[in-house]
DNA sequence: CGAATCTTTGATGCCGTTCAACAGCTGTGG
DNA sequence: CCACAGCTGTTGAACGGCATCAAAGATTCG
């Protein structure tokens, strides 16, 4: 599995979140400053994972939420089939584990898309914590809200869009995830296979590659491989109508 | 819209939790037996609707939840189109609403199949409640979550599975959903019209009234209109696989 | 009883899958 | 250093599941 980095073995990285670059899209947007303290108490920082390594799988005691410090994580379920379903991509700044908050085992997988480093929310505590800030249980409601309108914004790619308009409309998904994090909005360097894409999509791989190339040759974008700039924004946006995400 | 019924006005129907019938599906299940009176100054009981009328708009001003007493639920969001996508269909004893927990506005419309009563929870009593009470808490987080699986299912079975899948999967969740209610788990009514099926798992109309009277024909199902009598689980089972809701 | 809605059935065609093959890149080991 | 395997991405050809279009029967309801 992946191992725990003893804090103080690292000097330069400061502990606690209020050093930390992330913390305005992170959970501590959540509490105030006063309370960011006890906040502190819940997290565990500088867990690491190797790319393909999980965080935690379906099905086990649920004990954590994790946010995303650096890297890539997607989340997935396994159907009665054994084929994986991913639902969701989580990028710096992104919590994972909240589809699990309340139930007693994990309900889906986290794996690293590439080397990546999280903060650990330990369950118990936070739903303590939660008890005594009216704030942090307000917006622990709200991450999962937004899980539930994620995983709806996806349905409704799954069943009313085109290949087309669903890879349009993931390519700006990650282009807004992308600024939020104060990257560039456009140069792209996706995290992710062209079969996790497919996957995400509800698409075949060879789909994926064949519309990439469309929108390629019509100037949407530039592509090769995983790096992607989008050229026509607003063409996009026209293609994709839903914003997903 | 809708209308009140003062609860006076209906003397038959006592008032409060622990004389319904369904009080073993619904949130009284988080709460022990002397907090049940603190939940109960959250409910409003006696909320009805006639068919076609709404609970709640999407982007509304967030106020309560709602939990089915009696008739059916549908809810759904809209995409930028204007087109409607169906995201739950919801019988006694299931609640609505929980998908904007912690959201400032209504995250999907909700509206009745037939006429239905509901009881009403303010959220922001619900809110105050679950700080004092963590049963009560973590009870909500645990429904969110499962509002979060049951959208993951939706979204695995959109991408995945087939037109026969997807029906037989919700007829038996229907069925599941039914006998939990102690009514009958083969003889079933849909409240739901096959144009709304059809919208719900993504499918054209023609196509769910084909894949029925393909069933039908096959023995595993009888069908006339809304009544469905399934007269072999098991088939419906090896078709299904991937068990939705 | 007639209008509206719902359901079913048939014919046709398209979007995306499947099957197949190849090219580029990366890491490994002789 | 190169050969080779494994993975990733691209491209082509053919098939098929489901949507679309069209229309007729069934049901509901004012």
């Amino acid at each position: 599995m992946s191992r725990r980095i003893a804090t103080e073995s690292i000097p330069r990285l400061k502990p606690g979140c209020e050093y930390c670059s992330l913390s305005k899209l992170c959970l501590p947007l959540a509490v105030s400053e006063d309370e960011l303290e006890s906040l502190e108490n819940v997290v565990h920082p500088g867990y690491n994972l190797d790319r393909g390594e999980h965080a935690f799988r379906q099905r086990e005691p649920f004990r954590s939420c994790y946010a995303v410090r650096s890297g890539a994580i997607k989340t997935y379920i396994l159907t009665d089939r054994g084929e994986e379903q991913i639902t969701g991509f989580y990028l710096p700044g992104e919590i994972i584990g909240f589809d699990s908050m309340g139930a007693d085992n994990y309900a889906c997988s986290a794996k690293a898309l590439e080397r990546s480093s999280l903060c650990e929310f330990a369950f118990d505590k936070m739903e303590s914590l939660a008890q005594q800030l009216p704030n942090l249980q307000h917006h622990l409601f709200q991450l999962m809200s937004n899980e539930i309108k994620n995983s709806q914004t996806l349905s409704v790619q799954l069943s009313k869009h085109t290949a087309d308009e669903r890879i349009a409309a993931m390519l700006l998904s990650l282009s807004s995830r992308f600024s939020r994090r104060r990257l560039s909005p456009t140069e792209l360097t996706l995290p992710m296979a062209r079969h996790d894409i497919a996957n995400y999509l509800g698409l075949a791989v060879e789909t994926v590659s064949r519309v990439m190339t469309r929108f390629h040759k019509s100037g949407l974008i530039e592509a090769q491989g995983r790096n992607v700039t989008l050229k026509d924004v607003e063409g996009l946006q026209a293609l994709s109508i839903q914003g997903a995400q």
